[in-house]
DNA sequence: TCGATTTACCAAACCGGTTTGCAATGTGGC
DNA sequence: GCCACATTGCAAACCGGTTTGGTAAATCGA
C-alpha cells in the first residue's frame, strides 16, 4: 500500500535518495538515511515484490517440479530444497504434476514468464533434452534423482547402485545364496541401477542370477509380483527377497504372511528408501537409506550458485551415498 | 526477453492493440488479432509475470505455511492445496517453519511485500490475532486444523471429537470396558478435541473414565506414555488403548509387544490419522481417516473465493468429517 | 447528405521500484 | 585564491506490462 514516494516525501527527500538509504548501493549522509528510516518505520512501509521484481529482472523464487508430494520421499526432498533456499533468501513454489504432461507444460511456461529463477526438477521422464533448453531459454535448471544421460544440464542422485550391491553383501553375509528380485518396468534408470548393483555383487560372489519379478513401486504390485515365486520360498529353494522400493517390499511381507512363510526365520526381506513406516512396522524392515534431504539441498545449493555466479551452467552430475539400514526382517540363513 | 513492445513492432501496431489483442479485453478486428498472433509466435513471446504482477497489483501466489513437510500429514495437506490452486491458476508457495519463530516472521513479511495474494495457515499456533491482522493488512488467510477461538479469519478443521466419539463407540461395541488414552501436553485443540469425543462417548455408555497418559505425537514419546499403565493392560484391569495419533499408537504397539502383551488378542490399540504405515505395517493399525485432501482443497477454495469475490473476508468455519478405519489392533474383548 | 453512433486503434499515464548521469555543494592541496 | 576532486542528492529513464481517454474512420438512421 504504502510506496516509496510517501516515504520518500515523509522524510523530505527523493525517491532515489530513499532506495539508496534502505538498500546502501549508494553513500548517504547519516542524518538522511535516519530521517528515512524513521519515515519508513511510522509508515510501515515494505518495499513491493513485484515492483523490485519488475526492476531487477529477478524474482528470487525457485520452482520444485515433484509428481506428487504427498509421497514422502518428494516431501522429504521439498523439505530440503525449501529449507536450503530459504537460508539463501528464496522461496519455493511447489508444482505437482500427477504425471499429467498437461500440467507439466503449465508449470514450465511459468519459467517462460520469469515467474521463477530456477528450477528443480524431480518428476521423473522429463520432455526431451532439446525441447527442455528451448523451454528454458537460459533458465538454470537441475535434475534430482533421475540420471539422465548427455544433458547439458547438472543433476543429483543417490546411489542406487552402491545399495543394491549393499544388499547383497548383506544377504550374501547372512548365508544366503538365492534370492528374488522385484524390479520395476519402464523405469530404466533407478530401480535398474539397484537391480543391477545387487546383481553384480551377487554374480561377483559366485552366485547364481536371482530370480526376478516386475512390480510398479506399489505395495499391490509388490504382491502379485512375489506371488510367482512363493512356492520356491516356501521350499527354501530361495531365502530373500529384494524390493526395489520399500512399498513393494510391504506387500511381499502381507504376501508372505497370508502364504505362511515366516520372516525373517524362513525369508529375508529387503526395501529400498527407509520410508517412515519401514521403521514403526513389524516387524522393522531392512532397508537402504538414502540421504533425500542432502539431495535436495545438494540440488538447491547448486541451482542458487548457477544463478548467482552465473559461472558455467551447472552441467555435472553429484552422486550421494546410501546406507543400509539393518532392522527385523533380515537374518541368518538357517539351514533346513 | 522479448517483450510486448517487439511484437507490437513486429506486427504493425501500438503496445496497446497487443495487450488487448492477446486479452480480449477490448475488441480488435480479426485482421490485427492474427497479425498480434501470428508476431507473437514468431517472436516466442510469452507475458512477463513480474511485469503483470506489478500492473494487476496481484501474484495470483498464495502461500502455504506448514511447519514441516516431511510430516506425511502436512505433505498431504499441501497435495490438495496445490492441486486446487493449480486448476483455479494460482501457484503455491512452500513455507516451511519448522517451528521456528523467525522463519515464520520471515514468510509474514512475504506478504507485507506482497509477494502473495493470501496465505493457508496449518502452521500450529500463530502470533496473537490482532497482531497477524496488523502484519497482514487485509491479505486474506485461512487456518487449517487449528480451531481458533474468536478470530477474524475462517478455518477448516477434522471433526476430532467426532473422531474420539467413533473410537470409543467402537470399543465399546467390542466389549472393553476400560481404556487407556494417550493426549497431548501443549495440544489445547486437536488432540484435546480427540480426547473429550471420547471420554463424552465413554461416559455416555456409562463407563468410568479412562486412564491417561500425555504424550507429544511422537512415537517415543507414545511408548514412555502408556508404560505406566503396562501392568493394568497385562491384568486385563484394561483392555484398550487410544492414542490420539498413529505415530504414538506404533511406539504403544512395540511397548506392548516388548512386554509380552499380545495385540489384538490380550489389548486392543486404536490410532488416529490413518498414515501410510497405519496401512503397511502389521498387524495393520485400526484408526481414525482425516479427509486431508479435503482440508486442504476446502480450504484453498474459500481462500481463493475470498479473494477474488471480494465478499467479507472467510470468517466461518468449516468442519469435515472423519471415519474409522477397522484393521488388525481391534477384537472383541475376551473375557478371561 | 448529414449528424449520431459505433468501431478500431493509439498515446499516455500508471503500477513501484532501481539505476545512471549530472549538478550543487563541500573539502583539500598548493 | 583557485582548481581538482569527493560527497550528496535529484531528475529522468527504465523494467514490461495494463488501462483510460480520446480521436479518426466507418457505419448507421432518417
Amino acid at each position: 500500500m504504502v510506496s516509496i514516494s510517501e516515504v520518500a516525501e515523509h522524510a523530505g527527500v527523493s525517491r532515489t535518495t530513499v532506495s539508496h538509504a534502505l538498500s546502501g548501493k549508494r553513500k548517504v549522509s547519516a542524518a538522511v538515511r535516519d530521517r528515512v528510516i524513521a519515515a519508513k518505520q511510522s509508515l510501515g512501509y515494505v518495499p513491493s515484490r513485484s515492483a523490485q521484481n519488475l526492476a531487477l529482472g529477478s524474482t528470487r523464487i525457485i520452482a520444485l517440479v515433484v509428481p506428487d508430494i504427498g509421497n514422502g520421499y518428494f516431501a522429504e526432498l521439498a523439505q530440503g530444497v525449501e529449507t536450503t533456499a530459504v537460508e539463501r533468501g528464496y522461496n519455493v513454489i511447489l508444482c505437482t504434476t500427477g504425471f499429467d504432461d498437461a500440467r507439466e507444460l503449465k508449470y514450465l511456461s511459468m519459467v517462460q514468464s520469469r515467474a521463477v529463477d530456477g528450477l528443480v526438477y524431480a518428476a521423473g521422464a522429463p520432455p526431451t533434452d532439446s525441447e527442455l533448453a528451448n523451454l528454458l531459454g537460459g533458465i538454470p535448471l537441475i535434475f534430482v534423482d533421475e540420471e539422465i544421460p548427455n544433458t547439458r544440464f547438472g543433476s543429483v542422485v543417490s546411489d542406487n547402485y552402491a545399495g543394491g550391491q549393499y544388499v547383497a553383501e548383506h544377504l550374501i553375509g547372512l548365508g544366503h545364496r538365492s534370492a528374488v528380485v522385484l524390479s520395476v518396468e519402464g523405469d530404466p534408470v533407478t530401480s535398474e541401477r539397484r537391480v543391477a548393483g545387487f546383481v553384480d555383487a551377487w554374480r561377483a560372489a559366485g552366485l547364481s542370477d536371482p530370480l526376478t519379478g516386475i512390480g510398479d513401486y506399489t505395495e499391490q504390485r509388490g504382491r502379485t509380483a512375489v506371488r510367482p515365486h512363493l512356492a520356491s520360498l516356501a521350499s527354501g529353494a530361495a531365502t530373500a527377497v529384494f524390493a526395489t522400493n520399500d512399498l513393494m517390499a510391504f506387500g511381499v511381507l502381507k504376501e508372505l504372511r497370508v502364504a505362511g512363510i515366516r520372516v525373517p526365520d524362513d525369508v529375508s526381506v529387503v526395501g529400498f528408501d527407509d520410508s517412515p513406516a519401514a521403521e514403526y512396522c513389524y516387524p522393522g524392515l531392512t532397508t537402504v537409506r538414502q540421504d533425500v534431504l542432502g539431495l535436495g539441498k545438494t540440488a538447491t545449493d547448486a541451482l542458487l550458485d548457477a544463478l548467482e555466479c552465473r559461472e558455467q551452467p551447472v552441467a555435472d552430475q553429484v552422486t550421494l551415498p546410501v546406507a543400509l539400514v539393518e532392522r527385523q526382517t533380515t537374518a541368518r540363513r538357517v539351514d533346513s
